[in-house]
DNA sequence: GGGGTCATGTAATAGGTTACATGATTCT
DNA sequence: AGAATCATGTAACCTATTACATGACCCC
Protein backbone atom coordinates (compact mmCIF):
# COMPACT_ATOMS: atom_id res chain seq x y z
CA UNK A 1 0.00 0.00 0.00
CA UNK A 2 3.25 2.11 -0.27
CA UNK A 3 2.15 5.33 -2.28
CA UNK A 4 4.87 5.63 -4.70
CA UNK A 5 6.52 9.43 -4.36
CA UNK A 6 5.61 10.85 -7.83
CA UNK A 7 9.51 11.51 -7.71
CA UNK A 8 11.88 9.13 -6.67
CA UNK A 9 15.30 10.29 -6.89
CA UNK A 10 16.27 12.19 -3.96
CA UNK A 11 17.75 14.81 -6.02
CA UNK A 12 14.53 16.17 -6.47
CA UNK A 13 14.52 16.68 -2.95
CA UNK A 14 17.46 18.59 -2.80
CA UNK A 15 15.85 20.77 -5.17
CA UNK A 16 13.16 20.86 -3.22
CA UNK A 17 15.35 22.34 -0.55
CA UNK A 18 16.73 24.19 -2.86
CA UNK A 19 13.80 26.29 -3.78
CA UNK A 20 12.22 26.43 -0.20
CA UNK A 21 14.95 29.70 0.36
CA UNK A 22 13.96 31.38 -3.17
CA UNK A 23 13.14 30.87 -6.78
CA UNK A 24 16.50 30.10 -8.73
CA UNK A 25 17.46 28.43 -12.44
CA UNK A 26 18.83 25.09 -12.40
CA UNK A 27 22.25 25.50 -13.07
CA UNK A 28 22.26 28.07 -10.13
CA UNK A 29 20.37 24.73 -7.64
CA UNK A 30 23.35 22.67 -9.00
CA UNK A 31 26.22 25.35 -8.69
CA UNK A 32 24.68 25.49 -4.90
CA UNK A 33 24.65 21.89 -4.16
CA UNK A 34 27.98 21.74 -5.45
CA UNK A 35 29.06 24.65 -3.30
CA UNK A 36 28.17 23.42 -0.33
CA UNK A 37 29.24 19.81 -0.61
CA UNK A 38 25.86 18.79 -0.45
CA UNK A 39 27.20 16.60 -3.67
CA UNK A 40 28.69 14.14 -1.02
CA UNK A 41 25.24 13.27 0.06
CA UNK A 42 23.37 13.62 -2.76
CA UNK A 43 24.34 11.73 -6.43
CA UNK A 44 24.87 14.65 -8.63
CA UNK A 45 25.20 15.22 -12.40
CA UNK A 46 23.59 17.66 -15.11
CA UNK A 47 22.30 15.48 -16.69
CA UNK A 48 20.08 14.28 -13.89
CA UNK A 49 19.82 17.60 -12.50
CA UNK A 50 17.42 18.73 -15.59
CA UNK A 51 15.79 15.70 -15.80
CA UNK A 52 14.43 15.66 -11.98
CA UNK A 53 13.70 19.95 -12.46
CA UNK A 54 11.78 18.86 -15.27
CA UNK A 55 10.13 15.40 -13.45
CA UNK A 56 9.01 17.81 -10.22
CA UNK A 57 7.23 19.75 -12.96
CA UNK A 58 4.96 17.72 -14.42
CA UNK A 59 4.19 16.81 -10.56
CA UNK A 60 2.80 20.04 -9.81
CA UNK A 61 5.89 20.59 -7.06
CA UNK A 62 7.13 23.39 -8.78
CA UNK A 63 6.20 26.10 -11.63
CA UNK A 64 8.54 27.87 -14.01
CA UNK A 65 8.02 31.92 -13.14
CA UNK A 66 10.01 33.56 -15.57
CA UNK A 67 12.52 32.67 -18.34
CA UNK A 68 15.21 35.23 -18.30
CA UNK A 69 17.42 36.03 -20.93
CA UNK A 70 20.67 37.84 -19.39
CA UNK A 71 21.02 39.48 -23.01
CA UNK A 72 24.14 37.13 -22.27
CA UNK A 73 24.33 34.08 -21.19
CA UNK A 74 21.92 31.16 -22.72
CA UNK A 75 18.32 31.66 -21.69
CA UNK A 76 17.43 30.73 -18.01
CA UNK A 77 14.28 29.09 -16.66
CA UNK A 78 13.33 30.07 -13.22
CA UNK A 79 11.41 27.79 -11.22
CA UNK A 80 9.48 28.22 -7.63
CA UNK A 81 8.31 25.59 -5.01
CA UNK A 82 4.53 25.39 -5.12
CA UNK A 83 2.40 25.00 -1.91
CA UNK A 84 2.36 20.78 -2.96
CA UNK A 85 6.17 21.20 -3.70
CA UNK A 86 6.98 22.42 -0.45
CA UNK A 87 4.21 19.80 1.42
CA UNK A 88 6.04 17.23 -0.64
CA UNK A 89 9.59 18.23 0.44
CA UNK A 90 8.38 17.83 4.57
CA UNK A 91 6.63 15.05 4.09
CA UNK A 92 9.31 13.51 2.54
CA UNK A 93 12.15 14.16 4.92
CA UNK A 94 9.76 12.64 7.42
CA UNK A 95 9.71 9.60 5.77
CA UNK A 96 13.19 9.53 5.73
CA UNK A 97 14.33 10.06 8.82
CA UNK A 98 11.94 8.51 10.95
CA UNK A 99 12.05 5.38 8.78
CA UNK A 100 14.69 3.01 7.93
CA UNK A 101 14.92 1.57 4.33
CA UNK A 102 16.46 -1.32 3.39
CA UNK A 103 19.38 -0.57 0.65
CA UNK A 104 22.21 -2.45 -0.89
CA UNK A 105 25.83 -1.77 0.04
CA UNK A 106 28.24 -2.62 -2.28
CA UNK A 107 30.33 -4.29 0.47
CA UNK A 108 27.37 -6.19 1.58
CA UNK A 109 27.05 -7.74 -2.05
CA UNK A 110 30.64 -8.88 -1.40
CA UNK A 111 29.98 -10.23 1.92
CA UNK A 112 27.35 -12.25 0.72
CA UNK A 113 29.79 -14.05 -1.55
CA UNK A 114 33.07 -13.90 0.79
CA UNK A 115 32.61 -17.53 1.36
CA UNK A 116 33.92 -17.92 -2.53
CA UNK A 117 37.61 -16.83 -1.94
CA UNK A 118 40.03 -18.82 0.48
CA UNK A 119 40.31 -18.08 3.80
CA UNK A 120 43.68 -16.58 3.44
CA UNK A 121 42.70 -14.50 0.29
CA UNK A 122 39.76 -12.83 2.20
CA UNK A 123 42.03 -11.79 5.10
CA UNK A 124 44.61 -10.22 3.06
CA UNK A 125 42.03 -7.87 0.86
CA UNK A 126 40.21 -7.27 4.06
CA UNK A 127 43.49 -5.99 5.81
CA UNK A 128 43.66 -3.79 2.86
CA UNK A 129 40.50 -2.58 3.23
CA UNK A 130 41.15 -1.64 6.60
CA UNK A 131 44.21 0.83 5.10
CA UNK A 132 41.70 2.46 2.76
CA UNK A 133 38.97 3.05 5.63
CA UNK A 134 41.42 4.56 8.55
CA UNK A 135 42.61 6.82 5.45
CA UNK A 136 39.00 8.24 4.65
CA UNK A 137 38.59 8.43 8.79
CA UNK A 138 41.49 10.39 8.28
CA UNK A 139 40.47 12.75 5.72
CA UNK A 140 36.98 13.64 6.78
CA UNK A 141 38.02 14.45 10.32
CA UNK A 142 40.28 16.91 8.85
CA UNK A 143 37.73 18.28 6.74
CA UNK A 144 35.40 18.54 9.43
CA UNK A 145 37.92 20.19 11.88
CA UNK A 146 38.89 22.67 9.52
CA UNK A 147 35.21 23.53 8.48
CA UNK A 148 33.81 23.87 12.28
CA UNK A 149 37.06 26.27 13.01
CA UNK A 150 36.47 28.21 10.19
CA UNK A 151 32.76 29.01 12.15
CA UNK A 152 30.55 26.45 9.81
CA UNK A 153 27.80 25.27 12.61
CA UNK A 154 28.26 21.70 13.35
CA UNK A 155 24.58 20.68 11.95
CA UNK A 156 25.71 21.38 8.77
CA UNK A 157 28.26 18.39 9.30
CA UNK A 158 26.14 16.30 10.87
CA UNK A 159 25.61 13.84 7.61
CA UNK A 160 29.60 13.84 7.66
CA UNK A 161 29.80 12.79 11.45
CA UNK A 162 27.66 10.36 10.75
CA UNK A 163 29.81 8.48 7.78
CA UNK A 164 32.33 9.05 10.31
CA UNK A 165 30.17 6.68 12.91
CA UNK A 166 29.47 3.96 10.39
CA UNK A 167 33.23 4.19 8.78
CA UNK A 168 34.23 3.55 12.34
CA UNK A 169 31.66 0.91 13.00
CA UNK A 170 32.63 -0.86 9.86
CA UNK A 171 36.74 -0.42 11.23
CA UNK A 172 35.41 -2.42 13.94
CA UNK A 173 33.18 -5.11 12.53
CA UNK A 174 36.34 -5.95 9.51
CA UNK A 175 39.18 -6.09 12.14
CA UNK A 176 37.05 -8.66 13.65
CA UNK A 177 35.86 -10.57 10.61
CA UNK A 178 39.75 -11.17 9.94
CA UNK A 179 39.87 -12.80 13.08
CA UNK A 180 37.22 -14.78 12.51
CA UNK A 181 38.65 -15.99 8.98
CA UNK A 182 41.64 -16.89 10.44
CA UNK A 183 40.09 -19.10 13.12
CA UNK A 184 41.84 -22.85 12.49
CA UNK A 185 37.91 -24.16 12.90
CA UNK A 186 36.75 -21.73 9.81
CA UNK A 187 39.73 -22.44 7.48
CA UNK A 188 39.61 -26.20 8.09
CA UNK A 189 35.93 -26.17 7.49
CA UNK A 190 36.28 -24.17 4.27
CA UNK A 191 38.86 -26.61 3.05
CA UNK A 192 36.61 -29.78 3.18
CA UNK A 193 33.78 -27.67 1.37
CA UNK A 194 35.40 -25.74 -1.61
CA UNK A 195 38.49 -27.41 -1.28
CA UNK A 196 37.80 -28.09 -5.07
CA UNK A 197 38.54 -24.73 -6.24
CA UNK A 198 40.80 -23.90 -9.02
CA UNK B 1 41.78 5.81 -15.03
CA UNK B 2 38.99 3.47 -13.75
CA UNK B 3 38.30 0.81 -16.14
CA UNK B 4 35.13 0.98 -16.11
CA UNK B 5 33.23 -2.60 -15.89
CA UNK B 6 31.58 -3.90 -18.79
CA UNK B 7 28.40 -4.85 -17.07
CA UNK B 8 28.25 -2.89 -13.69
CA UNK B 9 24.77 -4.19 -12.03
CA UNK B 10 25.71 -6.05 -9.11
CA UNK B 11 23.58 -8.71 -10.05
CA UNK B 12 25.56 -9.92 -12.71
CA UNK B 13 28.20 -10.24 -9.83
CA UNK B 14 25.67 -12.69 -8.23
CA UNK B 15 25.32 -14.17 -11.57
CA UNK B 16 29.21 -14.89 -11.98
CA UNK B 17 28.99 -16.54 -8.59
CA UNK B 18 26.01 -19.03 -9.11
CA UNK B 19 27.44 -20.28 -12.28
CA UNK B 20 31.00 -20.44 -10.60
CA UNK B 21 29.33 -23.58 -9.50
CA UNK B 22 27.73 -24.99 -12.47
CA UNK B 23 26.03 -23.98 -15.60
CA UNK B 24 21.85 -23.44 -15.16
CA UNK B 25 19.30 -21.06 -17.11
CA UNK B 26 18.56 -17.86 -15.50
CA UNK B 27 15.37 -18.62 -14.01
CA UNK B 28 17.21 -21.20 -11.83
CA UNK B 29 19.91 -18.57 -10.45
CA UNK B 30 16.85 -16.76 -9.39
CA UNK B 31 15.37 -19.08 -7.52
CA UNK B 32 18.26 -20.06 -5.92
CA UNK B 33 19.24 -16.30 -4.96
CA UNK B 34 16.22 -15.83 -4.24
CA UNK B 35 16.38 -19.68 -1.59
CA UNK B 36 19.28 -18.41 0.09
CA UNK B 37 18.06 -15.40 0.54
CA UNK B 38 20.95 -13.20 -1.15
CA UNK B 39 18.22 -11.16 -2.40
CA UNK B 40 18.82 -9.41 0.56
CA UNK B 41 22.06 -8.14 -0.22
CA UNK B 42 21.25 -7.77 -3.92
CA UNK B 43 18.51 -5.76 -5.58
CA UNK B 44 16.71 -8.72 -7.62
CA UNK B 45 13.81 -8.97 -9.72
CA UNK B 46 12.97 -11.15 -12.68
CA UNK B 47 13.48 -8.63 -15.32
CA UNK B 48 16.94 -7.27 -14.38
CA UNK B 49 17.96 -10.88 -14.07
CA UNK B 50 17.54 -11.48 -17.73
CA UNK B 51 19.01 -8.05 -18.72
CA UNK B 52 21.90 -8.54 -17.39
CA UNK B 53 22.61 -12.44 -18.11
CA UNK B 54 22.09 -10.66 -21.70
CA UNK B 55 24.85 -7.87 -21.15
CA UNK B 56 26.90 -10.64 -19.37
CA UNK B 57 26.99 -12.77 -22.70
CA UNK B 58 27.65 -9.63 -24.55
CA UNK B 59 30.61 -9.07 -22.84
CA UNK B 60 31.86 -12.82 -23.10
CA UNK B 61 31.61 -13.83 -19.48
CA UNK B 62 29.01 -16.20 -20.07
CA UNK B 63 28.02 -18.20 -23.29
CA UNK B 64 25.23 -20.13 -24.37
CA UNK B 65 25.29 -23.62 -23.44
CA UNK B 66 22.50 -24.99 -24.50
CA UNK B 67 18.93 -24.77 -25.46
CA UNK B 68 16.57 -26.83 -23.41
CA UNK B 69 12.80 -28.22 -24.41
CA UNK B 70 11.83 -29.93 -21.66
CA UNK B 71 8.88 -31.10 -24.01
CA UNK B 72 7.13 -29.09 -21.30
CA UNK B 73 7.98 -25.53 -20.00
CA UNK B 74 8.77 -22.78 -22.06
CA UNK B 75 12.31 -23.12 -23.51
CA UNK B 76 15.11 -22.71 -21.36
CA UNK B 77 18.91 -21.18 -22.26
CA UNK B 78 21.32 -23.00 -20.20
CA UNK B 79 24.70 -20.53 -19.77
CA UNK B 80 28.08 -21.01 -18.62
CA UNK B 81 30.67 -19.21 -17.15
CA UNK B 82 33.73 -18.59 -19.73
CA UNK B 83 37.39 -18.34 -18.57
CA UNK B 84 36.76 -14.40 -19.37
CA UNK B 85 34.08 -14.51 -16.80
CA UNK B 86 35.44 -16.63 -14.05
CA UNK B 87 38.34 -13.70 -14.38
CA UNK B 88 36.13 -10.82 -14.03
CA UNK B 89 34.21 -12.25 -11.08
CA UNK B 90 37.33 -12.62 -8.59
CA UNK B 91 38.53 -9.24 -10.01
CA UNK B 92 35.44 -7.77 -9.18
CA UNK B 93 35.41 -9.56 -5.46
CA UNK B 94 38.73 -7.98 -4.97
CA UNK B 95 37.33 -4.96 -5.97
CA UNK B 96 34.78 -4.65 -3.50
CA UNK B 97 36.33 -6.08 -0.92
CA UNK B 98 39.28 -3.95 -0.55
CA UNK B 99 38.57 -0.46 -2.09
CA UNK B 100 35.13 1.19 -0.31
CA UNK B 101 33.31 3.23 -2.47
CA UNK B 102 31.19 6.07 -2.03
CA UNK B 103 27.40 5.74 -1.44
CA UNK B 104 24.39 7.42 -1.15
CA UNK B 105 22.43 6.18 1.45
CA UNK B 106 18.75 8.15 1.94
CA UNK B 107 19.25 8.84 5.75
CA UNK B 108 22.45 10.94 4.74
CA UNK B 109 20.48 12.87 2.43
CA UNK B 110 17.98 13.66 5.41
CA UNK B 111 20.92 14.15 7.59
CA UNK B 112 22.34 16.59 5.12
CA UNK B 113 19.19 18.50 5.08
CA UNK B 114 18.20 17.92 8.37
CA UNK B 115 18.53 21.85 9.31
CA UNK B 116 15.64 22.39 7.50
CA UNK B 117 13.28 20.83 10.29
CA UNK B 118 13.15 22.65 13.32
CA UNK B 119 15.29 20.92 16.20
CA UNK B 120 12.20 19.89 18.13
CA UNK B 121 10.29 18.27 14.99
CA UNK B 122 13.52 16.68 13.95
CA UNK B 123 14.06 14.81 17.98
CA UNK B 124 10.85 13.97 17.36
CA UNK B 125 10.93 11.88 14.14
CA UNK B 126 14.07 10.38 15.12
CA UNK B 127 13.06 9.47 17.98
CA UNK B 128 10.59 7.26 15.45
CA UNK B 129 13.49 5.98 13.75
CA UNK B 130 15.21 4.45 17.04
CA UNK B 131 12.40 2.58 17.56
CA UNK B 132 12.53 0.98 13.72
CA UNK B 133 16.11 0.30 14.35
CA UNK B 134 15.98 -1.56 17.16
CA UNK B 135 13.18 -3.47 16.07
CA UNK B 136 15.09 -4.42 12.86
CA UNK B 137 17.89 -5.23 15.04
CA UNK B 138 15.76 -7.75 17.06
CA UNK B 139 14.91 -9.50 13.49
CA UNK B 140 17.79 -10.13 12.53
CA UNK B 141 19.12 -11.23 15.62
CA UNK B 142 16.35 -13.50 15.74
CA UNK B 143 17.21 -14.85 12.58
CA UNK B 144 20.24 -15.24 12.55
CA UNK B 145 19.99 -16.80 15.41
CA UNK B 146 17.54 -19.36 14.39
CA UNK B 147 19.55 -19.90 11.36
CA UNK B 148 23.11 -20.64 13.24
CA UNK B 149 20.69 -23.07 15.46
CA UNK B 150 19.67 -25.11 12.61
CA UNK B 151 23.20 -25.90 10.83
CA UNK B 152 23.93 -22.83 8.63
CA UNK B 153 27.56 -22.22 8.91
CA UNK B 154 28.38 -18.50 10.34
CA UNK B 155 30.44 -17.56 7.02
CA UNK B 156 26.93 -17.58 4.85
CA UNK B 157 25.80 -14.91 7.85
CA UNK B 158 28.38 -12.23 7.77
CA UNK B 159 25.96 -10.21 5.64
CA UNK B 160 23.44 -10.13 8.50
CA UNK B 161 26.02 -9.76 10.79
CA UNK B 162 27.47 -6.63 9.02
CA UNK B 163 24.34 -5.18 8.91
CA UNK B 164 23.57 -5.81 12.85
CA UNK B 165 26.96 -3.88 13.74
CA UNK B 166 25.59 -0.89 11.08
CA UNK B 167 22.65 -0.36 12.37
CA UNK B 168 24.00 -0.90 15.98
CA UNK B 169 25.98 2.14 15.34
CA UNK B 170 23.49 3.89 14.01
CA UNK B 171 21.72 3.25 16.78
CA UNK B 172 23.95 4.99 19.21
CA UNK B 173 24.68 8.00 16.70
CA UNK B 174 20.99 8.87 16.17
CA UNK B 175 20.84 8.86 19.85
CA UNK B 176 23.46 10.87 20.37
CA UNK B 177 22.29 12.91 17.49
CA UNK B 178 18.70 13.90 19.54
CA UNK B 179 20.46 15.18 22.51
CA UNK B 180 22.77 17.44 20.35
CA UNK B 181 19.52 19.02 18.98
CA UNK B 182 17.88 19.00 22.32
CA UNK B 183 21.02 21.34 23.38
CA UNK B 184 19.96 25.23 24.45
CA UNK B 185 22.67 26.62 22.54
CA UNK B 186 21.43 24.70 19.32
CA UNK B 187 17.95 25.58 19.69
CA UNK B 188 18.46 29.02 20.14
CA UNK B 189 20.96 29.32 17.02
CA UNK B 190 18.61 27.91 15.11
CA UNK B 191 15.34 29.95 15.97
CA UNK B 192 17.93 32.73 14.96
CA UNK B 193 18.91 31.75 11.55
CA UNK B 194 15.54 29.83 10.63
CA UNK B 195 13.23 31.58 13.08
CA UNK B 196 10.97 32.93 9.86
CA UNK B 197 9.73 29.95 8.53
CA UNK B 198 5.76 28.60 8.17
C1' DG C 1 -12.31 -29.69 -16.31
C1' DG C 2 -12.06 -24.84 -15.03
C1' DG C 3 -9.63 -21.58 -11.70
C1' DG C 4 -5.53 -20.58 -9.58
C1' DT C 5 -0.74 -20.28 -9.55
C1' DC C 6 4.05 -21.95 -11.18
C1' DA C 7 7.45 -21.45 -14.53
C1' DT C 8 9.50 -18.77 -17.94
C1' DG C 9 10.37 -15.12 -20.88
C1' DT C 10 9.61 -10.73 -23.79
C1' DA C 11 8.19 -6.12 -24.64
C1' DA C 12 6.98 -1.43 -23.31
C1' DT C 13 8.16 2.31 -20.54
C1' DA C 14 10.43 5.15 -17.55
C1' DG C 15 14.73 6.67 -15.45
C1' DG C 16 19.53 8.19 -15.48
C1' DT C 17 24.17 9.17 -17.59
C1' DT C 18 27.25 10.62 -21.23
C1' DA C 19 28.18 13.12 -24.94
C1' DC C 20 27.51 17.01 -27.59
C1' DA C 21 26.52 21.96 -28.65
C1' DT C 22 27.02 26.95 -28.30
C1' DG C 23 27.84 31.51 -26.92
C1' DA C 24 30.59 34.35 -23.34
C1' DT C 25 34.46 35.36 -20.70
C1' DT C 26 38.96 35.36 -19.40
C1' DC C 27 43.85 34.66 -20.04
C1' DT C 28 48.31 35.32 -22.34
C1' DA D 1 43.35 37.38 -31.43
C1' DG D 2 43.26 32.56 -30.45
C1' DA D 3 43.03 29.10 -26.64
C1' DA D 4 41.08 27.67 -22.69
C1' DT D 5 37.39 27.53 -19.71
C1' DC D 6 32.82 28.77 -17.86
C1' DA D 7 27.87 28.79 -18.21
C1' DT D 8 23.95 26.55 -19.81
C1' DG D 9 21.16 23.31 -21.98
C1' DT D 10 19.61 19.43 -25.19
C1' DA D 11 19.75 15.01 -27.21
C1' DA D 12 21.24 10.29 -27.66
C1' DC D 13 22.02 6.40 -25.46
C1' DC D 14 22.02 2.91 -21.86
C1' DT D 15 19.87 0.64 -17.73
C1' DA D 16 16.40 -0.84 -14.98
C1' DT D 17 11.59 -1.77 -13.74
C1' DT D 18 6.76 -2.87 -14.77
C1' DA D 19 3.55 -4.92 -17.36
C1' DC D 20 2.17 -8.42 -20.30
C1' DA D 21 2.03 -13.19 -22.37
C1' DT D 22 1.68 -18.21 -22.48
C1' DG D 23 1.69 -22.90 -21.54
C1' DA D 24 1.94 -26.44 -17.83
C1' DC D 25 0.63 -28.40 -13.30
C1' DC D 26 -2.24 -28.90 -9.35
C1' DC D 27 -6.47 -28.99 -6.76
C1' DC D 28 -11.11 -30.12 -5.76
Amino acid sequence: MEKRRKVANPLALAVLAELLAEPIHPYEMGRRLQAHGKDRSFKYNRGSLYMVVEQLRKAGFITEQQTVRDTQRPERTIYALTDDGRQEFYDWMRELVTTPRREYPQFGVALSLLSLLSPAEAAELLERRLVALSAEVGEINEAVRSALTSGVLWVFLIEEEYRLAALEAELGFVTQLIESLEQPDYVRAWQKIFGSRT
